[in-house]
DNA sequence: TTGAAAGCGCTAACAA
DNA sequence: TTGTTAGCGCTTTCAA
């Protein structure tokens, strides 16, 4: 068996209390004790077992996190700035991946029952306000991170603002037929970029002609953000003919991707006969040539993180809120700049 | 404070030890109890708390992975089979996330000392010898993916075959200065497909010049399977002049995106002037048209997580090898296809 | 400053 | 078939 902490008492001639104390740093423990106990420590490679400490302590050095199943850069940024600020911080994260969204609730509320973890990072996804109740009930803290809720701790991207210098970019190069490929709307930050394109419109008096508008769910299998949807969007956006725009928002980069298979398919040019301006700036992006809203990922989950430790140690924190602002990154999808590095845009010289 | 068994066996009229059978589906209990705890324990919302149980049953339900700091698809897919594939076994995930490879061995003591998993999943990693041992000795299974030890169950991919295949293609092409871009060789998979190779040279008789072999990581300040790595190793081998080869096969896809990019610049097209095979199959890959050697991710993610699950029940299984076989994707890199959708190789039409 | 013992919430052996 | 109790390995009173 392993050891354990009566072998470290037996081994340094003392009880196990005063070992606990040793570990504990408790000032009441006489110094060359504490030194003879953490020899015995050292010889045996004595570590505490996760589990029984946990369990005393009512504390398990565990965050859950919860998130969307993952595909695309998008997450994997995110879970890499999670990661690093969470071991820095002494704590280990459990994965659970959800694969439908009417998963999240019954999901949080074993996480919940099962108290295997001290906090919850919520990526992406919405929680049910009677879970959002029972949380706030029992006192395990929980932070969204890409999402929002009046109760909760919330960190997100600037969607709105960022669909809007998005849409004012297009404007202020030159165009004035403007379309948007957007997911479902039940999703918050397909919603509000969707807000943010509109307002940008009507800021510049342009008309808004909702055949421009493809919700990309609606023409695909797969729910929303893939590059299947935004193909068959910009499908759509397409056949519209002569009265298809010469400029198109979509929301996201891969669905944006999809998008410039299907220009190219159609022997259209890139940004000559449509300009794109995505959303994400995942690495892709950068590949494509694509111009699009960089977000602050690693800044947002760090933030996040710390956020979550800050009200572990102290649950009574007022509810916190915090927006992180997009950034336009111009490539060569609007024809904005001919000068960076790739150029792949539009196909083979063949 | 939480529910817990005494409320159960309170509220059923019943002993704890009774509960817990209802709970573990003892036959020692008679059926009308069970069903009245049953009853008891849906109303009260009664969940068993995770700790206490682990502690009880020396059992956590939960499974380490291990993993290089994680970039690029090629991690994300192996982690959302592994995923998948372990929620269907009722166990979850704790994320480790290796950012130096000697942090490796510290990292599996730890969480060997700590006893909060079942069973630990490795992923790309070497682990020591000392700590091989050390985990035999405990009992704690260890399975290993993209990995091989002799004394521990490895699933991995066939990196030498398939850079004979790699490298084979490219000399059916018709190439014969043909180079090679590979990461540090301490990598084992960057030494198989070394090997492999310089054995598809070997089996065509075709010169191997060492010249045209460049290690990226000594060209980088990075190390190895990143897009920058392979920019600077394909300029090295630019600057070859006439001695230039015109086919080279690379490592990862990853350095084969850095190395597109540096053929660009030069001026130089793909395939005409420069045919390139990379290995993995990420999604990149398809969008540069890369003709690459695809891995079976995920059913070797599958596989690993199977085993991992069978030797946390039986731990006398002997020790199981698997290979995985890869498989060429032609698309245009060396141009061997010109019919695929994606012709983005040979930038802007300008 | 220390040791002994209770308790964290559960399972399983032992009695009844 | 059931209730009682002794651990699982730790922390933390409470006495000494």
């Amino acid at each position: 068996m392993a050891v354990t902490i009566y072998d470290v008492a037996r081994y340094a001639g003392v009880g196990i209390g005063t070992v606990s104390r040793a570990m504990n740093n408790s000032p009441r423990i006489k110094p060359e004790t504490k030194a003879r106990i953490q020899k015995a420590i050292r010889e045996l490679k004595y570590r505490p077992h996760a589990l029984a400490r946990g369990l005393a302590l009512q504390k398990t050095g565990l965050v859950a996190i919860l998130l969307p199943v993952f595909t695309g850069y998008f997450y994997i940024e995110l879970l890499k700035a999670i990661q690093q600020e969470i071991s820095q911080h002494d704590y280990d994260l459990v994965l659970y991946s959800i694969t439908r969204s009417d998963r999240t609730g019954p999901c949080l509320r074993r996480i919940l029952e099962e108290r295997r973890v001290d906090g919850v990072l919520v990526l992406s996804l919405q929680i049910p306000d009677a879970v959002v109740q029972l949380f706030r009930r029992s006192g395990l803290p929980v932070v969204l991170a890409d999402g929002m809720h009046e109760k909760l701790d919330s960190f997100f991207v600037e969607n709105e603002q960022g669909a809007f210098e998005a849409a004012s970019y297009l404007i202020a190069m030159g165009h004035s037929r403007i379309g948007m490929i957007d997911a479902r709307l039940s999703s918050p930050p397909a919603h509000s970029r969707l807000i943010g394109f509109r307002r940008a419109l009507a800021a510049h008096h342009i008309q808004w002609d909702p055949g421009r508008l493809v919700i990309s769910d609606t023409v695909s299998e797969k729910d929303g953000f893939n590059r299947e949807a935004g193909y068959e969007a910009m499908k759509h956006l397409l056949a519209l003919k002569n009265n298809r725009p010469t400029g198109v928002f979509i929301s996201s980069d891969i669905q944006a991707a999809g998008a410039v298979q299907a220009v190219r398919e159609a022997g259209l040019g890139i940004p000559d006969d449509m300009a794109i301006v995505g959303f994400d700036d995942i690495e892709l992006a950068e590949y494509l040539g694509l111009t699009t809203m960089h977000q602050p990922l690693s800044e947002m989950g760090g933030m996040a993180v710390r956020r979550l430790i800050e009200r572990i140690e102290n649950p009574d924190l007022p509810v916190l809120r915090r927006g992180f602002d997009t950034r336009l990154v111009v490539r060569q999808s609007c024809g904005g700049n001919r000068t960076g590095a790739s150029q792949s845009l539009n196909g083979a010289r063949s």
